[in-house]
DNA sequence: CAACGGACCTGCCTGC
DNA sequence: TGCAGGCAGGTCCGTT
């Protein structure tokens, strides 16, 4: 389900809701998630003012004194922000429960997602010391991209969902900052010129800072902390649209497999 | 190293 | 209506 600009969306709406208050309880239905729900958390927890909500890739950290809670949205995960008596749905794993009564509760039918503490600067957690610049900003550009395509054979679009080479970029904007460069995505990434990588590092920017403003794209269970969905999908210009004609050639769009995920693009408009 | 496939898990859609 | 099969926004890990 989400890639950096739902999880951006998510943080955004969330935080107003809780920055500053105090948790009080945490209660875990399920504890198996991607990884096990650290066992101690309330512990960790209880008592601590929740400073701020930053966002690193697709993580979400949610700043104490005390270590840092790490969330994970995975596929499916979904955040909002409730009452505590408020009736649970399915897959209603945790709830953070403040002192005046505001629930984040956190639902994940797919459990891919995390829930995971880091008492050391959470920039060293195994998850985290790894990845790659953040797209949105000035470490992230065309030179930097070319640099680590070279002697690479994957295809270029694999390159740019690696995660260890630039956060937040997944399936759908993959696809989507792909044809807006003319890059075609099964490509070898040493292949490709500085020029296209400098193109290619430029729509990332464009669709993510797009799909950002518009709130994420929801294709069929994505919602903000509100419970609304995301507009992005209407702008989405080939993902999804095998077989349908190219909205700049009307060739239609073709679909393949690169590294077992569905992928969409114009043979026309990218080289 | 790099490349690849499998693994985790539930829900939804299609086709028989 | 039931059921099997395939697919889905992520990403770590083991094997080659």
């Amino acid at each position: 389900m989400p890639e950096l600009p739902e999880v951006e969306t998510s943080r955004r709406g969330i935080e107003p809701h809780i920055q500053g208050k105090r948790f009080q309880t945490i209660i875990v239905r399920q504890p198996r998630l991607r990884w096990p729900i650290p066992a101690d958390l309330a512990t960790c927890l209880s008592g601590t003012v929740l400073d701020s909500v930053q966002r690193r890739g697709k993580y979400l950290l949610l700043t104490t004194a005390n270590g840092t809670l790490i969330l994970h949205l995975g596929m499916s995960g979904n955040l909002r922000i409730t009452q505590p008596d408020q009736a649970l749905r399915k897959h209603d794993h945790v709830d953070f429960v403040f002192a005046d009564d505001t629930v984040l509760r956190f639902n994940d039918p797919r459990k891919f997602g995390a829930v995971l503490w880091s008492a050391e600067p959470v920039t060293e957690h195994p998850l985290l010391a790894t990845l790659g610049p953040e797209p949105l900003s000035a470490d992230f550009d065309g030179a930097y991209l070319w640099q680590r395509g070279q002697k690479r054979s994957l295809a270029i679009k694999s390159l740019i969902m690696d995660s260890h080479i630039v956060v937040g970029v997944g399936n759908i904007y993959a696809s989507e900052a792909l044809f807006i460069a003319k890059v075609q995505p099964n490509r070898a990434a040493g292949e490709i010129d500085l020029q296209e990588y400098q193109r290619l590092a430029e729509a990332i920017k464009i669709v993510l800072q797009r799909a950002i403003e518009q709130g994420g794209t929801t294709l069929r269970d994505f919602s903000n902390a509100e419970g609304k969905p995301g507009y992005f999908k209407q702008a989405l210009q080939v993902y999804g649209r095998g077989g349908q004609p190219c909205l700049m050639c009307a060739e239609p769009i073709q679909q393949l497999k690169i590294g077992q995920r569905a992928s969409y693009y114009c043979r026309v408009c990218q080289q």
